[in-house]
DNA sequence: GTGAAAGCGCTAACAT
DNA sequence: ATGTTAGCGCTTTCAC
């Protein structure tokens, strides 16, 4: 490693005067500034800028992260761009980091070790108790997928239970009664709300619940095939399908068509989140669009705002819609 | 902003005492690490993770930054697999990091600020003389968008050419000599490479090179529109269009379609990249396929292949895939 | 204009 | 088992 020492014996001065050279301050002779960055560069010097973090502050990194569990998940594309905007905007560099690996993920270091000045968290593998413990008044941490009692901790969601309540709500009108729900994760804060706003939904029409027509599929598109086989294989098949997220619909759609069954005409589908594949596959999927971008800008806002001391209110709730495509109809 | 030092002082020990409780270093008594653990934990105090790597070895941050220009492109994200499973593999952290904003983003930071121990770059918008300045026998920098002539810089790249020429050379084979090129920025080198193949396609098969249907399409959905718009409503039209990229074909294809030309019928259309997307619109994107998750794999081995010092060669070449799917046909 | 030296927060060798 | 201290690479007073 070549250090601004090495530098500065190079060009003969103090490592002050090369700091200054080579930071541009206006301090030092013409001459001795160039001296010092010819050395820099015959050395091939690159500086520290971790070390130069360190001293200039100690705090303010200027940074704040972006934790996904997955950097290459197919829904994150709009939300990464709601973050990049707003951080841009405010002059902070933007970081996104995998949280695989867990405890032992860069995530957690980001989270637990000052490596940036906030964190967004979209990530389920990350526990209750790293957020809780990372984030303090000096800390931002925005989660976007549950919700954490935590005075530091803030809370941009969807609003998953009426998300799910006009899914299914949807689907009755459509004069449907059998509906099955293809739930995501049990421990997943969103898939527990939507199967409320399901179960919601059957109640107020006078639908009772069916517990075989409850399927798990984990929130993948393999899940949602297998949910989908599971379906087709019963007895009694329900008429329509609400899965939990549009990757697991996707899936089932796959799925079903390959067992010979029509949709929507023999089985009517409807998915969550409005990922960009819902429009190009065929049938187009009927889906609940969560504003993704919205959800990403606003999160880094309020790490902003907290960042400078503002009071925030602590949970903010975005509103879904419902997009009506060609997966869905009207049962006869 | 809380130390170790104060955490030291609130427990009555000294601050090695403190750091060894703390990282759970076997060397402190029970009741004393306790007592650390709860000043910390009363303190609220996070420790700064740059200072610890600082002094941990000053070298080696143990983490690969990925350099994109666009955090959110839907190009991507089977590219950060490939990367994302390689440094997994390594046990070190992935990165990600944007280069909007040029010389002043993070990415600029990452490249000539040693935070990471390499750099793997797909950004236009990073320059040539940035690059050569950051890498060095010390600092792989592995480049997937251009090809650069330095002994420290390791390129991967897609033949480029082939694949323009393969695109090209099908068109031809369906019947087709009234080809145009729709092109991406004219810095971009993947395009210029693209280009040539067209070109070289074309005389091959002793097809005149009509300028008037090299259109720029700056490889943008709106860019694709647009091109297509200005071909469409040529005295003389193509029969076939040659998309630089999918993004571009995909705006060209609805664009087409919505001036009344069906595709393929009246128009055929070739993209590449093989985008998610592609094998989702109607009718089906035939196209050149990258292998992206490879170029992801490689790069990475490469950054670590040369952190440890091994001979590598100075440039690899994935080659492509024709994807023969719906949106171009024979002419009859 | 230049140099000496302090110190950012942390770890680890060395002393006790 | 615990404390003292040097120093990672850098910036920035403060002298000269």
């Amino acid at each position: 490693m070549v250090t601004i020492k090495d530098v500065a014996r190079r060009a003969n001065v103090a490592v002050s005067t090369a700091s200054y050279a080579l930071n541009g301050i206006n301090k030092v002779s013409k001459s001795t500034k160039e001296k010092v960055i010819l050395a820099a560069q015959e050395l091939n010097y690159q500086k520290n800028g971790f070390a130069s973090d360190l001293k200039k502050s100690g705090t303010r990194t200027k940074t704040i992260a972006l934790i996904l569990s997955d950097l290459s998940g197919p829904f994150y594309s709009e939300l990464i761009r709601g973050v990049q905007d707003v951080a841009m905007e405010h002059g902070y560099d933007l970081l996104a980091c995998s949280s695989m690996g867990g405890e032992n993920s860069t995530a957690a270091k980001f989270l637990t070790e000052r490596r940036a000045d906030g964190c967004i968290v979209l990530a389920h593998n990350i526990t209750d108790e790293m957020l809780h413990g990372a984030s303090s008044e000096h800390y931002p941490v925005v989660v976007l997928d549950r919700k954490l009692d935590n005075k530091s901790l803030v809370h941009v969601e969807v609003d998953n239970k009426k998300g799910g309540y006009n899914a299914t709500e949807y689907l009755i009108k459509q004069g449907h009664s059998k509906i099955a729900y293809v739930s995501g994760p049990a421990d997943s804060y969103d898939n527990q709300v939507r199967f409320e706003g399901y179960r919601e939904a059957l109640e107020a029409n006078q639908i009772d619940y069916e517990t075989k027509w409850a399927v798990s599929g984990n929130f993948t598109r393999e899940g949602g095939i297998l949910a989908a086989n599971i379906l087709s294989a019963q007895e009694e098949r329900p008429t329509a399908v609400f899965f939990a997220n549009d990757e697991m619909a996707l899936g089932g759609l796959e799925a079903f068509q390959r067992k010979g069954f029509r949709v929507p005409e023999d089985i009517s589908i409807i998915g969550f989140d409005d990922i960009l594949e819902a429009q190009y596959v065929s049938p187009k999927l009927t889906t609940i669009r969560q504003p993704k971008y919205e959800m990403g800008a606003l999160a880094t806002h309020m790490v902003f705002q907290i960042i400078s001391q503002e009071e925030v209110s602590r949970t903010y709730k975005l509103h879904t819609d419902l997009i009506v495509r060609d997966s869905a109809k009207q049962l006869k």
